[in-house]
RNA sequence: GGCGCUAUCGUCUAAGGGUUAGGACACCGCCCUCUCAAGGCGGUAAUACGGGUUCGAAUCCCGUUAGCGCUACCA
């Protein structure tokens, strides 16, 4: 016997840019389906006109390609049981609606939202649980065609049998119950005629064949109505996964406010796929080893939903920043030419010019300083621009009343170089050092301030020879003047 | 409020009856060094609380507490 074929799906809804929390499930989705050679579905949930935002599908796709998660069905890429968005589904989601009304496993309900409120702040005074009452539960038939035939607005109710308790078994979660009686009569079609995620979501899962349910946690508690449904149509329960919540630093579900969550903006500083991906796939998720490096194909190969833990998880920055840096070791200056690019044609140096040589030197004196690329910007303005002022701690430490003399000399040395490289300045202003008889140490600091404005960076060699002679010159030249004026400020 | 889920260093986690409770990030110190990093070496730091079961509990059971999630014609 060959066992069923791996199906899973990954189905967000288009309300903006993709989470990293929805990252995450997508991520370990994919990685089931790599590993077991299954399928990997992406599914459009956007049966919520108002909460539909133009464009959020495409990004979603844009999104999940840069990230390296490929899928097999989909929009944009079609696949047997397509379409595979909701909102083309519509008349699937009515035919199966109809079907249980017809069986009397669901009903029409004319309620208006104003009589539903109310009867919730009646519950609720009373201290009750505020459920759907049934008012509409027993309509004649007659009635019933009557306000349908007047065109009363309607939802589609599912009947809750009243006193069942639900067990299943989640691969996360293991066993898991909860007694029906606190289970509403849950919409399934809307009054505008659209599904709810719960009947959609069994419509489509068991349609498309998809096999393991893996999703986040904050659908356990609508588990039970899932099973109902599947049930109620005879169709086989897939597996359930739920994965635990991605938090704040503060432990309360991660949101914006506190930090970046679209992956968008993650990509935008220039964190590197593998990075994100890396730190993503640890949070809920270890190898029970102590490796923590992987790229996606070790990943494929190593993951277990058995081995994802059960507690939620806080999204550490520093720890994102550290194994970014690894992945920053793996890669060479030219693969990461292209997203330096990319962050230059975003800032205020977009109109200048830059060669990729020039960009790559760049790079390759950064690499270890920086946590993600859009860092060699904020950390090294300088290969960009002349520096506009001064570190002042470190200018009052290296910046002496000789200083101004000493550089002057170190100008006249550098100014006799032809194409110079690295090591032609290096030796040049050890000779001034010597012939001045001053520490070389003192020199560099002066020089280091003078051409990056700060106290900190590359070797200074490697600054001085990235910039080149003639700008070194000049900027040396700019600093004894202005800083000269500083001081006469003072 | 009700229901559910969860609980090991600050954070991510390992250990699933017997370990000096291990690793990683962060932090601190030292080395390296023209600065800042990177790298190397070392250090501080945890089983939420209370009861059981057991020769022995972070681990099994019960309770408490806390956090989070759900309780929509949102997903």
């Amino acid at each position: 016997m060959i066992s069923e074929q791996i199906r899973v799906r990954f189905a967000p809804s288009p309300t903006g840019y993709l989470h990293v929390g929805g990252l995450r499930t997508a991520l370990y989705n994919y990685l089931f389906a790599r590993q077991n050679n299954g399928v990997f579905i992406l599914r459009i949930e956007d049966t919520d006109r108002s909460r539909y935002v133009e464009g959020a599908v495409e990004n979603l796709i844009e999104t999940l390609k840069w990230a390296g998660l490929d899928y097999d069905e989909g929009p944009g890429k079609g696949g047997e049981y397509g379409p595979y968005v909701q909102s083309q589904r519509l008349d699937i989601y009515r035919k199966y609606a109809k079907q249980l009304v017809e069986e009397k496993k669901a009903y029409y309900c004319f309620c208006t939202p104003e009589r539903l409120e109310q009867m919730r702040q009646e519950l609720e005074q009373k201290g009750e649980f505020a459920k759907y009452d049934r008012f509409c539960l027993n309509l004649s038939s007659s009635e019933i065609e009557q306000k349908l035939k007047s065109n009363t607005p309607y939802v589609i109710r599912m009947k809750v049998p009243d006193n069942t308790t639900i067990k299943f078994y989640d691969l996360i979660r293991k066993d898991v119950e909860i007694s029906s009686q606190l289970i509403d009569d849950q919409v399934l079609i809307k009054s505008d005629g659209y599904p709810t995620y719960h009947l959609a979501n069994v419509v489509d899962d068991h349609l498309m064949k998809v096999t393991h349910v893996i999703r986040g946690e904050e659908w356990l508690p609508s588990v039970p109505k899932h099973i109902l449904l599947y049930s109620y149509f005879g169709w086989e329960i897939p597996a359930l996964a739920h994965l635990p919540l991605l938090l704040n630093t503060d432990k309360t579900k991660l949101s914006k406010r506190q930090g970046d969550v679209a992956v968008e903006d993650y990509r935008a500083k220039g964190y590197l796929k593998e990075g994100l991906i890396n730190f993503i796939a640890l949070l809920g998720w270890n190898p029970g080893d102590e490796r923590e490096i992987f790229t996606l194909e070790e990943l494929i190969q190593e993951f277990s939903i058995e081995r994802v833990g059960k507690s939620g998880a806080v999204f550490n920055i520093d720890k994102l920043n550290w194994i970014n840096l690894q992945h920053i070791h793996k890669k060479t200056e030219k693969e990461m030419l292209p997203i330096l690019k990319e962050i230059i044609s975003r800032s205020k140096y977009k109109d200048q010019l830059f060669s990729d040589k020039y960009l790559e030197k760049v790079i390759h004196a950064m690499r270890e300083r920086i946590n993600y690329l859009a860092g060699i910007l904020e950390k090294s303005p300088y290969f960009f621009e002349p520096p506009s002022s001064y570190d002042p701690n470190y200018l009052s430490k290296h910046w002496k009343s000789e200083t101004p003399i000493w550089l002057d000399k170190l100008v006249e040395a550098f100014s006799k170089l032809e194409n110079p490289v690295k090591n032609d300045f290096e030796s040049a202003l050890n000779q001034t050092a010597e012939a001045l008889g001053v520490g070389r140490g003192k020199i560099i600091h002066a020089v280091r301030l003078a051409v990056s404005g700060v106290g900190e960076g590359p070797g200074l060699y490697d600054i001085l020879d990235i910039l080149g002679k003639e700008e070194v010159i000049n900027r040396i030249q700019q600093a004894i003047k202005n800083i000269k004026i500083q001081y006469a400020r003072e």
